[in-house]
DNA sequence: TTGACTCTTGTAACTAGTTACATGCAATAA
DNA sequence: TTATTGCATGTAACTAGTTACAAGAGTCAA
């Protein structure tokens, strides 16, 4: 605590004139130490701890023209799927000595926006997005202002962004195909909020462009455990009955099994449960979830790879292709022969 | 894609230079437009847009001092109740025009020095940190900078930086007494990595720190589904039996809830199942997991709002308490008597 | 002894904005 | 007609660093 008090924060110039160097020298203590004799250098860090001395990161980004910042519009991250995603591309920023600024859209195109504009406004690089429904005003800032965004979550080589992702279409097919070729004929399916979200509508056209001869009936639920159980239990009211439910994401999944536990139907032998996307916990459950695994840790890390790339080199980065697999567990069985 | 294919964005010189007008003006269209004619407004909005001006973030930084940054770090994001946690501080920085910047510690002292460095360095003016176990380097940096940091996850009055959080230790003890309660006297205790987490340490310290007449027998196991799944099976494997089972975070809970009823064993009659943190997901599991309530996203955003009000005003905010509360629901019951 | 060279340091011009102050002009009041 | 006032605008000095270039000192060889 010293008497003058000072008001603001020291500078390379309060620095340079405690020292007795000039602020250039002074500067080539951070940059080049080498550059700077034994004697003076450590005069120069001295001045810089007694007057706690940091460099202003404004003043450096200012030079440099870079501020090392992203950023990562993500629809929420109360959920496994997009909390996994950000933190693969925190890490591989990491590696990329960038600095990952979250911003969430609540799948709200307009909210989106506003924290694009925000994310520009204090410096970042570049973005990373879900999906490739966005608002005209969306697209017309990315055009304006030409900054880098990967858009994740759907592989689209035809789409105005780089894309990173995989195919929701196709993996929500191989779940269904599972189901058929289990004989299972009358299948109820769980997903999301189909509006403002291209990859669960993509999911959906998937299922309908099959034409398989199944009967397919669509349930749409907040996907929360709490959403899922919510609407299985209205299913479970309502008669219908199913011999498997086809949960096009995992967390629906999940809270299905609960629900269905809950009111005594026994999965797999009543009722098959099938998930998308494969969480971590998805082979822990009781039974196990089987499920078509979406690699979204590695398409956090991808993307972030793809942004990191584009930034240094300024070269647009190719579409990213992640492969879906399915993987069989102990909440399916085939249908037993009446 | 003009021929002379400038290399750099434009900046307010060459806004003004092509208005013809001079700089300040430029800069008052930007921040005061008011001030400036409807003609000359004019004139300059549309040099803006033909050179697709973008102000730089940087310069603005530079003149206010203020980059209007935040860091946070967390341990993770691959657990529900960190996501849960940047969430809300997310949500409630936005409300401050502040930006979060996310950097995951991965529970490792070092990689959070290192993590805080890069934060002070890309011009964060405040951070938010987890527990108040820290390196020594780290405790040096902060007080060096002398940069508003919020200590979360506890509630500490007596520590250094202002804490926000609950009372890791009375919300444990208050989980056990509900099974004691319950005549459970055979409690085997799920508990997380106890070194570098002085949150666990604390709920493990209070449970000690009760001396009931009950036999805790006390087993580590990572904080996600599998870790628990894991613990839970050499637990049964090793033919220790116990009438309860005290997990100290819901998701410890929800993966010995899956083992349990993998291996066969009724729950909450054969075995009683207790959570502590109760994480939304908890009221829905099958049986209802009994947990303690800690109030993860208010925690968030009185951290947020703690740190916000810190840098506006530069004066530290008070610690907060949060309630915990007691939470019964199926998973747990009274032993029956023998 | 002089030229060439390196090493260290300083001068000053950059980076991209904001803003205090001065000035010019027009409209209104005395 | 002159003084007062207000508006619009420009000049230039800030913010906090980096860095190209110049210059001085010291070492070494011819």
């Amino acid at each position: 605590m010293d008497l003058t008090s000072r008001k603001k924060r020291a500078n390379l110039r309060d620095v340079a004139r405690k020292a007795g160097v000039s602020v250039a020298t002074a500067s080539r203590v951070l940059n080049m130490p080498t550059a700077v004799s034994a004697k003076t250098r450590d005069r120069v860090q001295s001045a810089i701890d007694e007057l706690r001395f940091v460099p202003s990161a404004a003043a450096r980004a200012i030079n440099s023209g870079r501020t090392r910042v992203i950023g990562a519009l993500v629809p929420t991250l109360d959920n496994a799927i997009f909390a996994r995603f950000l933190d693969a591309i925190e890490n591989e920023m990491a590696q990329h000595a960038l600095s990952v600024v979250v911003a969430t859209t609540n799948n709200d195109p307009e909210i989106e926006v506003e924290k694009a504009r925000n994310l520009l406004d204090i410096g970042a690089e570049g973005l990373i997005v879900s999906g490739v429904a966005h608002s005209p005003a969306f697209e017309a800032l990315v055009q304006k202002t030409r900054i880098p965004v990967i858009a994740t979550s759907c592989y689209e080589p035809a789409y105005a962004l780089p894309t990173v992702g995989y195919d929701n279409r196709a993996a929500a097919q191989m779940a269904l195909r599972h189901l058929v070729d289990l004989k299972h004929r009358r299948i109820a399916v769980l997903h999301g909020p189909a509006f403002n979200n291209d990859r669960t509508r993509a999911r959906l056209a998937g299922l309908q462009a099959l034409d398989l001869d199944v009967q397919l009936d669509l349930y749409e639920a907040d996907i929360t455990i709490a959403g899922a159980c919510q609407a299985v239990a209205k299913i479970l009211e309502s008669g219908a009955r199913h011999s498997a439910l086809l949960c096009l994401s995992d967390v629906l999944a999940m809270g299905a099994l609960f629900e269905l536990q809950r009111s005594g139907l026994s999965v797999p032998d009543e009722v098959s449960v099938m998930g998308l996307e494969d969480l971590p916990s998805s082979s822990y459950t009781a039974p196990a979830l089987t499920s078509v695994r979406l690699q979204v840790s590695e398409m956090g890390s991808r993307a972030a790879k793809a942004l990191a790339s584009w930034i240094e080199t300024a070269e647009p980065p190719e579409p990213v292709l992640l492969a879906a697999e399915l993987i069989p567990r102990q909440s399916t069985k085939a249908v037993e022969p009446a």
